[in-house]
DNA sequence: ATGACCCAG
DNA sequence: GGTTCTGGGTCAT
C-alpha cells in the first residue's frame, strides 16, 4: 500500500517540456497614471522623503487608480470616490477621464523601449506593462564574456559596436531575485544529494548566467527609463511571458526580481518524499505554488471559479474571490497542481465547457507549472481596434443617444486621425497626411440596464449587446469637415444599429454607449504603396495592376452583377463609358449602404453633389481627375469606380 | 462576417 | 467579474 502523497508523485501527469532558452523581462511603471500627472505638473510631486500626499486618479465615480502613499493608507483600485474621501480626507484628486495623455506619455515609453531590441518583440499590456523578449541581446553578450574576468564585464547594446553599452559585474545578479538568499553564481539546491554532474546541471548553470544578463540590461533599461523619460518602473525577470510578469510583482515599486534556476524538476527523485518537496526542487514551482490559483494570468475569474469549485468538492461560499484570498477558501496553484487525479485531461474535463478554447485544460496546467510558450508580440504600428466609450447614469430618449453617438464618434473620428494618419511626404496629399491602417468594421455596443422582475426587484447586469458592419468609406476622407463625416456615419450607420440593438422606439434604459473601429488592416508602407502621385506614368502603370486584379476576380461575379462588365477595358486604351463619368460623383458612397436594408440608400448621398468629400482637382488643368478617399491615389476620374471596387475587394 | 464571451490593466 | 475605459483574443454561427 502506498501514502497518498506517493500515489500523487507517480500519478501526476508528465509536464511538458520546459523551453527555457529565451529571455523576457517584463516592464511595470510605477503608479503610471499618478506619474504622468506629476510629469504635467511637477508640483503635485511629492517633497522627497516628506509625507507625500495621496493621490488618486478619477473616473466617473471610481478611483482607477492611486499611488503608493493612497494605498498605504487605506486606498484600493476601483474604490468609489466617496469611500476613498472618508478614508484619507486629504487625498488629492485627479480626474483621468480623458485618456490620450495616458495613450501618448505610454507610447512613447513604448517606442523608447522597443529602440533597446533587436528582435522588435515588445508588446504592450494595458497602458502601463511592457514585456521585451531579449532573447538575442542576452545570446551575444552570453559569447563575448571574458569567463576569466566575469567581474569586469561589458554588456553590448549593439552589435558589432564595443562601444555602446555598459559596465557590469556578470557574476551578481542585478537588483532582487527570487529566492532572495541565493548563494551568489551558483544555483541553490534544496536537496541534499547531489547528484552526478548531468545535463540539468549545465542547462543550470547557463541559465543562471544568462539571468544575470537578464538582469543587468533590466537595471540599464530602468535607469534609462528614469534618467531620460522620468518614469520610475519595475521588472521582472524570468524565460517567459508569465514568469516575468509574476515574479516582478516581488519588489514593487522601483524594484526588480530575477527568477533564479533551477526552473526543472530534476530527474534525481531520491531524496523526495512527497509531492510538495518534489515540486519546491524548482524554484518555478516553489514560487508559483503561494499564489492563488486566479493571479495567474491567463486564469480569470470564471476558469478559477471553476478550478475552486472542482477541489473544494461544492460551489464556494461567495463569488467574491477577493473574499477567498487568504481565507481558507483561497486555492493556491500547489493545491490545484497537487490534487489527486490533477492534470491536463482533468482541468480539460473542468474548464471544457461549450465556448471555451480548446486545448484549455492542457494550457491552464502548463500555466500551473510555469509553461507559457506564447511569443512576446513584434512591435505593432498600429492598434487592431479603436473604442471610445462613456457610461451614464440613464439614458432613455432617442435624442439623447443620438446626441451622446455625435460626441463619442467624434472622439472616435478624432482617434483614428491622431493614431492612423501619419505624415506623408507626397506633394499632392491631403494635408500632407495618409492612412496607415483601415478599419474595415464598425461597431456600436450598448449595456441596457434589465426591467424590473416579477418581484419588483432588478438585476444588474453589465453585458454588453453589440451590432457591428461595414465601416463606410467616407470617414477616411481627409478634406471633408469631422462635423460633417460625424453626422453622416451617425445618420447612416450607427443610428440603424441602435435600431437593431433596439428595435422599440423607447422603453430601454442604457448604461454604457461604445463605439468601435474594428478588423484593422495596415496599409503598406513601402514605396510601392498607392498614394498621392503626380507621376502619370506611374499612375498608368498602377492603374494596370488594378484593372488586372479586377479583370481576374471579375469571372467570380455572378452575371447579374452589373459593375464587373464595364470595367474591364483593355488597360493601354481606356475608354470613358458614360456609366461611370458619372459614378465618379459617388465614389465615397459607403459600401456598407450597399448590402443594409437598415441604412438610407445611396441616392440620398450622391444626390449632395458637392460636397467637399468630392474630388476638388478640376482647377489644376489636368481635368478630370480624383483622388481615392481610401488610399489617396490619384488616377483619371474614370478608372475611380473601378478602383474603389479593387478596395472592395478585400472587405 | 457577426455577436457573445473571456481575459487583461 | 463587477464598478472605468479601454484593448486583446476565441468560439459558435
Amino acid at each position: 500500500m502506498i501514502s497518498t502523497a506517493a500515489a500523487a508523485v507517480a500519478a501526476r501527469p508528465r509536464i511538458q517540456t520546459r523551453n527555457d532558452n529565451r529571455i523576457v523581462l517584463h516592464f511595470d511603471y510605477d503608479c503610471f497614471y499618478a506619474s504622468v500627472f506629476e510629469r504635467e505638473n511637477p508640483s503635485l510631486k511629492a517633497l522627497p522623503l516628506l509625507t507625500p500626499p495621496p493621490k488618486a486618479v478619477q473616473q466617473k465615480q471610481i478611483v482607477v487608480t492611486c499611488n503608493y502613499e493612497a494605498r498605504r493608507r487605506g486606498l484600493r483600485k476601483l474604490q468609489l470616490i466617496s469611500e476613498a474621501k472618508k478614508l484619507v480626507p486629504d487625498v488629492v484628486i485627479v480626474l483621468g477621464e480623458e485618456l490620450g495623455r495616458f495613450r501618448d506619455a505610454s507610447k512613447a515609453l513604448y517606442k523608447f523601449l522597443e529602440a533597446f531590441t533587436w528582435s522588435g518583440k515588445v508588446e504592450k499590456l494595458g497602458f502601463d506593462e511592457v514585456w521585451m523578449d531579449v532573447t538575442d541581446l542576452i545570446d551575444y553578450n552570453q559569447a563575448i564574456l571574458n569567463t576569466n574576468d566575469l567581474e569586469h564585464s561589458f554588456f553590448q547594446l549593439k552589435r558589432n559596436d564595443p562601444t555602446v553599452g555598459f559596465s557590469y559585474d556578470a557574476t551578481k545578479i542585478a537588483g532582487h531575485s527570487f529566492p532572495d538568499n541565493p548563494q551568489q553564481g551558483i544555483p541553490s539546491r534544496s536537496c541534499t544529494v547531489t547528484p552526478p554532474l548531468g545535463r540539468e546541471d549545465n542547462d543550470t548553470v547557463t541559465l543562471m548566467t544568462r539571468l544575470i544578463l537578464g538582469s543587468h540590461l533590466a537595471h540599464h533599461l530602468r535607469l534609462n527609463l528614469e534618467d531620460d523619460q522620468g518614469y520610475t518602473s519595475t521588472v521582472g525577470i524570468s524565460t517567459n511571458k508569465l514568469l516575468s510578469k509574476l515574479v516582478g510583482n516581488l519588489n514593487k515599486p522601483k524594484g526588480q526580481t530575477t527568477l533564479l534556476p533551477p526552473y526543472v524538476i530534476l530527474e534525481d527523485a531520491s531524496c523526495l518524499s512527497s509531492s510538495d518537496e518534489a515540486r519546491r526542487q524548482s524554484h518555478v514551482s516553489l514560487f508559483l505554488d503561494g499564489h492563488d490559483i486566479g493571479k495567474i494570468p491567463g486564469i480569470g475569474f470564471k476558469m478559477s471559479q471553476r478550478i475552486r469549485n472542482h477541489v473544494l468538492s461544492r460551489p464556494a461560499d461567495f463569488d467574491d474571490r477577493s473574499m477567498y484570498e487568504g481565507t481558507n477558501e483561497s486555492i493556491t496553484v500547489g493545491h490545484v497542481a497537487t490534487f489527486p487525479g490533477m492534470g491536463p485531461e482533468l482541468l480539460e474535463k473542468i474548464l471544457g465547457v461549450p465556448g471555451a478554447e480548446r486545448g484549455i485544460g492542457g494550457r491552464a496546467w502548463n500555466l500551473i507549472n510555469g509553461i507559457d510558450d506564447t511569443e512576446v508580440q513584434q512591435a505593432k504600428n498600429v492598434p487592431s481596434q479603436i473604442s471610445i466609450e462613456d457610461s451614464y447614469g440613464r439614458l432613455e430618449t432617442m435624442s439623447e443617444v443620438v446626441k451622446e453617438l455625435r460626441t463619442l464618434t467624434t472622439s472616435l473620428i478624432r482617434r483614428m486621425h491622431r493614431d492612423l494618419l501619419e505624415d506623408d511626404d507626397e506633394p499632392d496629399s491631403a494635408g500632407g497626411k495618409r492612412w496607415t491602417a483601415h478599419p474595415k468594421t464598425l461597431r456600436l455596443s450598448t449595456r441596457p440596464r434589465l426591467p424590473l422582475n416579477a418581484d419588483g426587484t432588478r438585476t444588474r447586469s453589465f453585458n454588453r449587446i453589440s451590432r457591428s458592419g461595414p465601416l463606410p468609406n467616407f470617414v477616411f476622407n481627409l478634406k471633408e469637415d469631422i462635423n460633417a463625416i460625424v453626422e453622416k456615419l451617425v445618420q447612416v450607420a450607427l443610428i440603424p444599429m441602435f435600431r437593431r440593438l433596439h428595435s422599440q422606439p423607447s422603453g430601454w434604459s442604457l448604461s454604457l454607449l461604445n463605439v468601435a473601429v474594428t478588423n484593422m488592416v495596415e496599409t503598406a508602407s513601402d514605396d510601392g504603396r498607392a498614394g498621392g502621385r503626380r507621376d502619370i506614368g506611374r499612375m498608368f502603370k498602377r492603374q494596370e495592376e488594378v484593372l488586372k486584379e479586377w479583370k481576374v476576380e471579375d469571372r467570380d461575379v455572378p452575371p447579374d452583377h452589373p459593375a464587373g462588365s464595364e470595367a474591364v477595358v483593355p488597360s493601354h486604351a481606356i475608354p470613358l463609358p458614360p456609366t461611370l463619368g458619372n459614378e465618379i460623383q459617388h465614389h465615397c458612397v459607403p459600401t456598407a449602404l450597399a448590402g443594409s436594408e437598415d441604412m438610407i440608400q445611396p441616392t440620398q448621398t450622391s444626390t449632395d453633389g458637392n460636397a467637399s468629400w468630392e474630388s476638388d482637382d478640376e482647377d489644376d488643368g489636368a481635368g478630370n481627375r480624383a483622388m481615392c478617399a481610401v488610399c489617396n491615389a490619384v488616377m483619371p476620374a474614370f478608372a475611380m469606380a473601378a478602383h474603389e471596387r479593387f478596395h472592395d475587394l478585400d472587405k
